[in-house]
Formats: C-alpha cells, sequence, structure tokens
DNA sequence: TTGTACGCGTTATCAT
DNA sequence: ATGATAACGCGTACAA
C-alpha cells in the first residue's frame, strides 16, 4: 500500500510514532491492562494494520515478564514411542487441562541430555514436567534442576523437594489379583511391563526384577505377587497389543500347562492376551479370564469389557498441570496421590472346573 | 555456603563482575562462540558455580537473537485425538528429524483461533507447521500469517505463497480401488474417513461429498470413484479399529447383499472391517477382501497383511521439518508432492465364484 | 488518560 | 584474547 518496504519489521515503537502517540499507550492498548479512549485504541490499531504490526515481539514480552508462557514436558525416548501410548496421551490431555489457566503452550522435548545446545538447558519455558522419569540420568534431572524452574514429576522420583504425581500401582494390581483369587483361580500367569530400557522380551526371574530399572513394572508386579507369589511371568518389549499377542502365545500353546487365567500389566496386553486365546480357540472368559490395567478405552476390544484397574490417567496430567499453575503463582507445589479404581469387567469368570 | 541469599537470580553480569572479565567474556564462556583462554573460562565457569548461575536465560537470548528455538505444530482438536492417529505420530517423528538440524523443539498447539490471549498469536516460536488444515478457520490462518513467521502445509492449503506438504491421495486410492477389480472384484462397498468436523456416521451420498470440508476424504474418495463410480459408500466417525468394526457391520449385516470386497479409507477403519467380518464367520480374503490405507504398521492385526497404500507418513514430518528449517535459513520455502506406494498384502484375494 | 525513562538479560560489533 | 557499548522490543513505575 502506502508503505514503503521496510527492512525491519515494525516494532511497537513505530506504531505509536505513527499513532501520534506514546509507546506505553499503544502497549496497553494490546495487553489491555489498562484503559484507553476509544478515540485513541482506534488510531494505534489502524497504524498497526497500516504498518503491518501483528502485536508485541513475543520473545521481549517473554524477557519483561520474565514468562514465557511455555511448559516442557520431558519424555524419555522418541515421541512416537510415547503417544503410542494411551495412557501417555490421556495424560497429555489432562495436562492441557491442568495448565489451561495458564493458558500455556506444551513444549515437548526429549530426554536426552549431555548435549551442551540441549533443548532441555536452552529451551524458554516456565517449568518442566517430567514423565516416568525412573531410569532418567541424573545428569538429565540435574540440567533441569539447575535452572531453577519449578518441576514436576509424574510417577517418577526426582528426590528432594521435588512435587510428585503418583500412583498406588502395588495396591491397585494386588486388587486386581485378588479378584481372580476370590474367583477360584489359582492357576495364573503374568504378562509384565518392559523390566528396563532393554525391553526384551523374557521369563521373569528374581534375577531379573533385582536389576529392573522401570519403577511402575516392579511396582505392579509387587501387587500381583502378593496374592500369586509364584505364578510365572513373562515380561513384554512393550504394551502393545501384537507383543500380547506373542506373549499370551507362549502362555497359552501348552494346553497342559495352561493356566486358567493370566493377569497382564497393561489392558493394551491384555488385550494381545485375549486374541492370542481367541486364535488357539479358547473363549474368554469361560475357557481363560484376562485381566489388565489402566482402564483406557481399548480400541478394537470389540464387545468385552476387560477386567482391569482403571487409573486415573487424565487426572494424573490435571494434577501435574495444576501443580506447575501453583507453583507459578509462588505457592509451594505439592506431591499428590493418585488411586486407582478396579473395575470387574467381562473377561474374568471363576475357571471351568475340569 | 558464601553467598548472601540473593532476591534475584544471578545474571552473566554479575557472573562477570565476580570473575573479574568483561560481561561479553563471560557471554563467550557460555556460547562458546569465540576462544577464551583457559585460565579465563576457568575463573568465570568457577564464578558461575559459585553463584548458582546456570547459563543464560533463554528468555534473553531469544530477544536477543531474534530465535526462540521451537517451532509451533498447530493440529486441529483435542492433541489426544490427533496423537490417537498413528499417522499423525509418525509424522510427528519425522517432523522432529526434520527439525533436528535446528535441535529446536516442538510446540503443541490447538487450532483455536479467536481468543486474544491465544498462543497461536503469542508463542515465541520461529516457524509454524500447521497440520491438515483443510477445514481451518480462515481466522486461525490469518493469525498465523500475520506473524509474518515461516509457515508450512502438511495435507492442506493455506492459499498464496505458502509452501505445502502434499500426498497423491487421489492417484493413491484410485491404485487400490484397480488393484481389487483387477482380482475380479465388482461389488465393492467403501468406507471413507469423516467428511467434516460433524463426524457423523452416514451414507455418502453426492450431497454430502458436496458439502465435505475434509480434503483427504474427498480426495481419497475421487480415486475410489474412478473405478468405482457406484459403489455404496459409508462416513466413518473417525479413524479408529473400533468405528471400522460398527461400519463393517453395517455394511456385512445383510448377507444377500454382501460385497466382495470393501475398501477404507485407513488402515484402522480397514482393520476393523476385517474385525467384524470374522465376527460374522466370514474369512479374510477368502470370503471378504479388505483393503486400507496408509501402510501403518497396525497393532493388533496379528498374522494378516493389509493390502493398502503406503503412504509416508514420517516423510511428510520429515519435509516439513526440512522446509522450516530452509526457511529460517532464509532460503524460500518450496511445495513438495510426496507419493504413496501400494502394497500388496494377505488381506485381498479374487472373490470366491458364486 | 497520556508520556518519559528505565531496565529485563543477553549477545554482536567493534576496538584494543 | 578481552573489553566497552549498543541494541533486541517491550512493559511499567512514575510523573504530568
Amino acid at each position: 500500500m502506502s508503505t514503503q518496504e521496510t527492512p525491519r519489521r515494525a516494532t511497537i515503537a513505530d506504531v505509536a510514532r505513527a499513532a501520534g502517540v506514546a509507546t506505553s499507550t499503544a502497549s496497553v492498548v494490546f495487553s489491555g491492562k489498562a484503559k484507553v479512549a476509544a478515540a485513541t485504541r482506534e488510531r494505534v490499531l489502524a497504524a498497526a494494520a497500516e504498518l503491518g504490526y501483528a502485536g508485541p515481539d513475543p520473545r521481549a514480552a517473554s524477557l519483561r515478564r520474565g514468562r514465557s508462557g511455555i511448559v516442557a514436558v520431558v519424555l524419555e525416548g522418541h515421541l512416537r514411542a510415547a503417544f503410542l501410548d494411551p495412557v501417555t496421551t490421556a495424560m497429555m490431555d489432562g495436562l492441557t487441562d491442568g495448565l489451561a489457566e495458564l493458558s500455556a503452550g506444551i513444549l515437548l522435548l526429549r530426554d536426552e541430555p549431555g548435549e551442551e545446545g540441549s533443548a532441555l538447558a536452552n529451551a524458554p519455558v516456565d517449568a518442566f514436567v517430567l514423565i516416568g522419569c525412573s531410569g532418567r540420568t541424573r545428569a538429565s534431572l540435574e540440567v533441569v534442576r539447575g535452572r531453577g524452574l519449578p518441576v514436576v514429576v509424574i510417577e517418577g522420583d526426582a528426590g528432594d523437594g521435588i512435587p510428585r504425581i503418583t500412583l498406588d500401582n502395588t495396591e491397585a494390581s494386588a486388587d486386581v489379583a485378588r479378584h481372580l483369587h476370590d474367583l477360584g483361580h489359582r492357576d495364573v500367569a503374568l504378562v509384565t511391563l518392559p523390566l528396563d530400557t532393554e525391553r526384551e522380551r523374557v521369563a521373569v526371574t528374581p534375577d531379573r526384577v533385582a536389576t529392573a530399572t522401570v519403577d511402575v513394572t516392579v511396582d505392579r508386579l509387587a501387587g500381583l505377587r502378593e496374592v500369586f507369589p509364584d505364578a510365572p511371568a513373562i515380561s513384554a518389549s512393550g504394551s502393545l497389543i501384537d507383543e500380547g499377542v506373542l506373549v499370551g502365545r507362549m502362555l497359552l500353546a501348552d494346553a497342559a500347562a495352561r493356566p486358567t487365567a493370566v493377569i497382564a500389566q497393561s489392558d493394551l496386553l491384555a488385550v494381545g492376551v485375549i486374541r492370542a486365546a481367541e486364535e488357539l480357540g479358547l473363549r474368554v472368559p469361560e475357557d481363560l479370564s484376562v485381566a489388565g490395567f489402566d482402564g483406557i478405552a481399548v480400541d478394537g476390544l470389540a464387545d468385552l469389557t476387560l477386567t482391569t484397574s482403571v487409573q486415573p490417567a487424565v487426572d494424573k496430567g490435571r494434577a501435574a498441570g495444576e501443580q506447575v499453575a501453583r507453583m507459578l503463582r509462588g505457592e509451594p507445589g505439592i506431591t499428590q496421590h493418585l488411586t486407582c479404581r478396579f473395575r470387574a469387567g467381562t473377561t474374568t469368570a471363576a475357571p471351568a472346573g475340569r
């Protein structure tokens, strides 16, 4: 239009000058922090439009305010792996909720410490949410702590005074096990989540458990062992339906040594086991009871309702978000313990008399 | 230790003063942009440690550099819905790859325009990646464009000179249809993705198609119609296995009017259809051929390999990331057309002679 | 209601 | 190799 092509983008000072007002007035027009005469506002807005000024530069505003409006979520491993897990996505959903009052954005960060130019160290964020950081390297945690920003840990332990969001994994697992025991099952097999970052599909021996690094797996196993101390167990290489199918086949292949029930540490694994059972012509729950953990809406289960322990995945995220909000308000963050709720479904029943 | 408790965090100026060097020198120690005598570096680092200085404030650095190291990814609807879709997650994976050279973080943003304090308008980001923005409100796009930052659109059209990453949805769909036609199928039913944001599960009529707003659905349908102009079609309410089951039941319920093949517009829907078929005692592919679209690794398909068109989901993301990187380097972004590759699987075969 | 002036913490430039 | 200085663009006391 009438403007020359300028070498640099217009600033609020340019707008103010063009509108014939002070920069502070122009600033207020955009922030709305004070009342401005309608006529003045109009002039400022017109000048802004004329200059192609699209509002305050967020970078400068961040510096000035001391806030960027961004919260970092630190995940282990590839983003893809993280979001393949429905529990994680549900949690992220809750997190956006909990963060809503801050209208903060969520910056996805991978847990890759060490590097100098690491985003972990240099991202302009206001707070950190660490997820499942059991196997997390100390270095990574140090970087985050060193920044002196609010930190919340979901299902993990960052030591010291860092607020956590935890789950009663052990108790909830015991509940599931007890349900099957009450139904009369004595011959039960277990399918666990990975024991460590190796993610090997192996028989779970006491030795392996001793060196396991994934807290969730160990905690849930402890609960199951309270009821079935000697049940055979296989650790899956991940929480996937197809992985459950593979492990299910291993457990059910031998008709003679077949358990009457299988307890999996995740719903996805449980669905896989059910599918493996169906392959073998076993009916669930008549011939085999199957229970899971998580209580997610499993896509692909059709009419069956899985017996499981429903974890408050969304609440986990929301609670974390709320703690972040608190801490950014200057209040101390507090650790919150969330509990799972047992849900009897249609995939478990009394064992068939033999 | 020896430091008094200070009201504010130490700045690089404090560190420089304590170390007896200029702030610029201290700055260089942290940025590594120039050579510094080892002894000097040591002194600066020591002073920093003493003062608890954890490195430059990213907000200030962003302002000064004019870069925040963050790229915004704008998704439609809830984050959860987005990440439930394996294609999206794969794409995000590729995006992180493509962005790797920038070592930029990814800021997840929802497409919610209008609001004044919207993150879309105020987030300190260096560029935008818009995903599947077919139904996107013009307002949202305006906000983004107004910021004058690099923008790349994946499978959508933002008009003007905005670089896009596109897919040959129509041609690829035609390939799938042709495969079934070549096998001898004449009685084929179609399962489409949602037509619009209403996401209703309805019969696809020409009227509905005319008012459809989701480009992907329309484009793929066009390809299928090239080969099967009159095939009955139902639009699913989403790309989910269970949704495929529901639609599959609708299509297969009536044994008399049963098609010999079903083409779904996504692999998840196809898996659902297969499951519906199995429920009805139909064997795939002997009694029913089923084809999908996407070529993702579907969890829960067990031994079958889906006949499908493999879309370069990861490449889509990577390409977008690379364009962003280019544009941030000052080079013009270029539109890239990616192509799908047909994959014959074990879920399609010649129709049983009747 | 509007304007002035300063500082947020850093880094790039230039000179030494 | 190191230092002085000037922006970067904005928000907000404070004064008028």
